[in-house]
DNA sequence: TTGTAAGCGTTATCAA
DNA sequence: TTGATAACGCTTACAA
């Protein structure tokens, strides 16, 4: 590969010139910007980034840590990184599959001099904690932190407001006796979405009961397992909230098994808006989490802290959600952002179409 | 940030030493070593990758262009692509998004020695002519390209195989006239799979005909309208195959509106195997492309010829497709690796909750 | 077993 | 407006 050095020899200039050239960094004579340009299109010379980055020390990239790419979620969200990142002049640098704390730091070792900064997500308290002390060495945003953490920016998704805005969507549908399937515990989104579930019941004068709470683990086997338990109750509460559409679909599942009308003798409603959400029978009220917005906002704020260096304290955002009003719960209009035209077209049809080979 | 010289000054040692202490590749005594890693963990040091490429030449890193990063199917090639890098310990350097072969040159150029080789994936004629002149930079593997390239290695996925699969399929099934909604033209996906299904029916000794045949261009859209012209025909056909799941998706639709009875008055056949197809009603038979699988063999491919540098011209590999059959085509039985469980439990759901928050 | 010093391909600081 | 040359942080001959 040609060098700096190749192209300033053939245009008989200094490295230094053709470094300016390139750059714009400094006035260079017409007639010498001219043979510089020639020699850099005969050679077809591109700049070694890497050698420019090590004077520089800006990579113009920025590193990803996800724990996983599985799934529509982490999709949209590198989705939303790779958008904003593009609006904002940067690349990406991906590493995923943070089973452990350990591989975790490996992949964000691999990163030392190459990123100008860090996004990340971690599923668990340990992760947590080695991306809180990576922020020693890079700027970092800290997706959905499984704890709170105050030494590196973060965002947050608005677990307790959602299941608020769904047990307040139940309540006005008029339904009093409200159960709910949590999710596992130690996890932050679940132990939100269970105090936003209580906070909203207490608000409208209404006592949580224990008999209607069952524990479930974000599992679809754990929503199907709660949801015969439900059947079984000699009073069955009028609608369920399950804190993820996973365990909400396993309701729908025992529901219908046990011969249930969903939503005539009990409401059901979840939290994720799963795809396949759209498409269960009836389909699913749920609580819709923007993950595309997650990635754009994280790497908008990213940015903006690398461009003006440290100044004041790492901010802590949260990211809002939206309610999803279908069919599980008697809806007897649709929610406007959520509408579906007619016969068997989806709302993400096209995505998805434009999404395969055939496009 | 310290350096390696910080820590060569705390340890007592020269640069050198500290390098070797680092990547074990020469010699140190114990004492030495001890000293050494005594300093690395009081700076908490980590050496900057970029210099270290610098002087290496490796950088463990391959760079993935993609024109979109939309969608489950680019999703799962991302997938696959990632797995293969962390099987092989490299990186992976994203840049998607390339609307037009001007920008897929920037980011191509971006990555300039920050990247072993590239995997790249280009929709149209120019940016597939973009990326064969790539490879005389970096070793390139081109997904699907848009037309036969001999210079990088490639890897297509098996259109035309797929096509033929299908329509012997409808044939086993007893429907002697098959008509096919085509793709658009100049799409070398589109054009594999109807000479796919031109090639099978003349195998079978039946000449394709034009009447049966509809100019569509993937979208759902034109499928319904070709729908609605067979429902107009005066001798419909057995069957229609479409060149991809959205315009089969269109044709359902369209036959829904018309009252004709899918599978009991007309066959749909599918390509692609997009998420809903499982969801429509009835579901739809179709053939799976494996993108997790295109992603993962590309990285395999990349990584073999980084290793051990070019010999023999570059590899030309095909990616087999499945065929999956439902229940649009009259099934009596079901394709076992598409096997549904009872209930509303799709065979995706697990996977897709775990790609939630809720994991 | 260890140290010295020459790169790697750029940019940046001085002088000229 | 240009050219030498010293960084940048590391690896790797070559010597000791």
């Amino acid at each position: 590969m040609a060098t700096i050095r190749d192209v300033a020899e053939a245009a008989g200039v200094s490295v230094a010139t053709v470094s300016r050239v390139l750059n714009g960094t400094a006035p260079v004579a017409d007639s010498t910007r001219l043979r510089v340009e020639q020699a850099v299109a005969r050679f077809d010379f591109w700049p070694h980034a890497a050698a420019r980055s090590l004077t520089t020390s800006r990579t113009h990239t920025l590193g990803i840590l996800l724990p996983d790419l599985h799934g529509q979620f982490f999709s949209e969200i590198i989705r939303g990184i790779d958008q904003g990142a593009r609006e904002t002049g940067f690349q990406i640098l991906v590493s995923s599959s943070h089973a452990d704390a350990g591989a975790l730091m490996l992949g964000a070792r691999a990163m030392s001099g190459r990123v100008d900064g860090l996004v990340a997500m971690a599923p668990d308290r340990d992760t947590t904690t080695v991306i809180a002390r990576l922020s020693r060495k890079f700027p970092v945003v800290l997706l959905n932190p499984h704890h709170p953490i105050e030494v590196c920016a973060t965002i947050a998704v608005a677990n307790f407001d959602g299941a608020v805005a769904m047990v307040k969507h139940l309540l006005a549908r008029g339904h009093r006796s409200i159960g709910m399937v949590t999710g596992p515990l130690g996890n932050m989104d679940a132990e939100e979405r269970w105090r936003g579930y209580r906070h909203a019941l207490k608000e409208a004068g209404i006592a949580p009961q224990a008999r209607l709470q069952f524990q479930g683990d974000f599992t679809e086997s754990s929503g199907f397992r709660a949801g015969l338990a439900i059947a079984a109750l000699s009073r069955p509460p009028a609608a369920v909230f399950a804190a993820n559409d996973g365990m909400a679909v396993g309701l729908l599942s025992a529901f219908r098994q046990q011969g249930i009308e969903v939503p005539g003798r009990i409401a059901v409603a979840g939290f994720d808006d799963i795809p396949i959400a759209e498409f269960v029978v009836p389909r699913l009220t749920t609580v819709h989490v923007d993950a595309f917005a997650l990635g754009l906002r994280a790497v908008k704020m990213l940015t903006a802290f690398i461009r003006r260096s440290p100044a004041g304290p790492p901010p802590h955002q949260k990211l809002p959600v939206r309610l999803v009003v279908r069919q599980s719960c008697g809806a007897k209009r649709e929610s406007v952002s959520a509408k579906r035209p007619a016969a068997v077209r989806p709302r993400r049809a096209d995505a998805l179409s434009r999404g395969g080979f055939s496009s």
